[in-house]
DNA sequence: CGGCTTTGACCTGCGC
DNA sequence: GCGCAGGTCAAAGCCG
């Protein structure tokens, strides 16, 4: 029980092991761009969807998108994680939001992990440097009950240790962690910039578009990091929670717990600042100034970003992204987003092989119309997620590319690496 | 002044 | 039932 290296072996294991329920860790083996999912799996958005599991339908859910004074037109439909139910997503180039923001530069391929569904703090990610393309993978569970099934999507490489053809995810039990209640989680594994970047404690915690307040951090046994607690402070009454610690084998990765539901429409751009000023006692002009920014344009673009929001009293946001910083060789890094919900588990991979705004490397090229919107519904079915609330921002594909640029509005505090609140470790930490 | 973080204490689930 | 460890509470203090 006391693995406190949280080794990966804990919850990896090479294929062919026990009898526990594992799942199959694809890699992806070639270099092959998005289109060909198509090629290997016809319509590359069936994958998502498997065929014994009810996820929960879209069809009532709301599509809402704020108009540029960031009032919505409708509310939407939420999930456990702040995310808008049915909600059109594209993961690449959500991936490449937050890359663009999160992602140090220099950090070789963040690879995320190994999401076990009984606790984050199980979580593994490593990092490597291996060079894949993206793929999707549907993965049921070698030895698992009907409804433990995982889903993959996996864009670009996926590089863990003893990484190979596959590998397993050990049971919970074996992990040695246990699960406190049985309540919906969804667990998201995303790259930390490093310590260097920022504040104080060396701490980050990604921000998305709610409000949330910190209640409690506790040292971790096992990790040498601690583990934040934050509620929603969107709405009072909010159940919504979720904690926030970094990976105990990739410090440079950090794993976000979301548990319950937001009981309320997700907020404007102005709410989900309010009370993101105080977890960022550095001012945005004076971080872009730092050193440390000055190293990291990923960083300093997203507080070009904020400045340019917070400067816009109407919620009315400018696009100031820095993208020509980026070149597609400068991030590489990885996604993955687990939805454990009554006991079925689905997981999306997501990687980032070329830092690019514009996400031309594998974003699908629909054929046509309902194509696009299949493939999308298909999305938010397998995978409701805050970053989904990246769309609801703005994120309009077709936007994007006129032109060659990013014209879209950009969510900046959907991922702010601000230092909020991991300064002091409690407990001798 | 409101909302935030901090942090010691307490509560609770789970394994033995 | 006990003990451990994770999760939550709540008072105190900080900050804009």
């Amino acid at each position: 029980m006391d693995n406190d290296q949280g080794d990966l072996s804990d919850i990896v294991r090479a294929s062919g092991g026990g009898p526990e329920p594992t799942f199959e860790w694809h890699f992806p083996t070639n270099s092959t761009s998005f289109p060909a999912i198509s090629e290997d799996f016809g319509d590359p958005f069936s994958v998502f969807r498997h065929p014994e599991i009810n996820f929960p339908s879209n069809s009532s859910a709301t599509m809402t998108k704020p108009s540029i004074g960031g009032e919505r037109e409708r509310e939407p439909m939420l999930n456990e994680a702040g995310l808008m139910v049915g909600e059109e997503m594209r993961p690449c180039e959500l991936l490449s939001r937050m890359l663009q923001i999160s992602t140090p530069k220099s950090k070789a391929s963040p690879v995320c992990g190994l999401i076990n569904s009984s606790s984050s703090s199980s979580t593994s990610c490593s990092t490597s440097s291996s060079s894949v393309s993206p793929r999707i993978v549907k993965t049921p569970i070698v030895g698992a009950s009907d409804n433990s099934v995982k889903t993959q999507l996996v864009v670009g490489s996926v590089g863990c240790q003893s990484e190979s053809n596959g590998l397993q995810i050990s049971s919970p039990r074996n992990s040695g962690i246990k699960r406190r209640k049985s309540q919906t989680k969804k667990v998201v594994c995303i790259p930390a910039p490093s310590a260097a970047t920022n504040r104080q404690s060396g701490e980050v915690v990604p921000s998305d578009l709610w409000a949330w307040r910190k209640y409690g951090q506790k040292p971790i046994k096992g990790s040498p990091y601690p583990r934040g607690y934050y509620r929603c402070s969107s709405s009072k009454g909010c159940s919504a929670r979720k904690q926030v610690e970094r990976s105990r084998n990739d410090p440079n990765m950090l794993v976000i717990t979301y548990t319950s539901e937001h009981n309320h429409p997700w907020p404007t751009q102005r709410n989900a600042l309010a009370g993101s000023t105080r977890s960022q006692p550095m001012k945005a002009n004076s971080l872009k100034n730092s050193p440390s920014t000055q190293q990291n344009p990923n960083l300093n673009s997203a507080l070009s970003i904020k400045q340019e929001i917070k400067d816009t009293d109407n919620s009315t946001i400018t696009n100031t992204r820095s993208s020509d910083n980026y070149t597609n060789n400068d991030v590489d890094s990885s996604i993955s987003i687990k939805d454990d919900i009554m006991g079925a588990e689905r997981e999306v991979i997501m990687e980032d092989r070329g830092f690019n705004p514009g996400f031309p490397v594998y974003r699908p090229v629909p054929t046509d119309q309902n194509h696009s919107d299949d493939f999308f519904a298909d999305l938010g079915e397998l995978e409701p997620d805050p970053l989904n609330l990246m769309f609801n921002q703005g994120f309009n594909e077709d936007k994007s590319d006129e032109d060659g640029e990013n014209k879209e509005v950009e969510p900046f505090s959907l991922f702010d690496w601000s230092e909020n609140s991991f300064g002091d470790s409690r407990r001798g930490l």
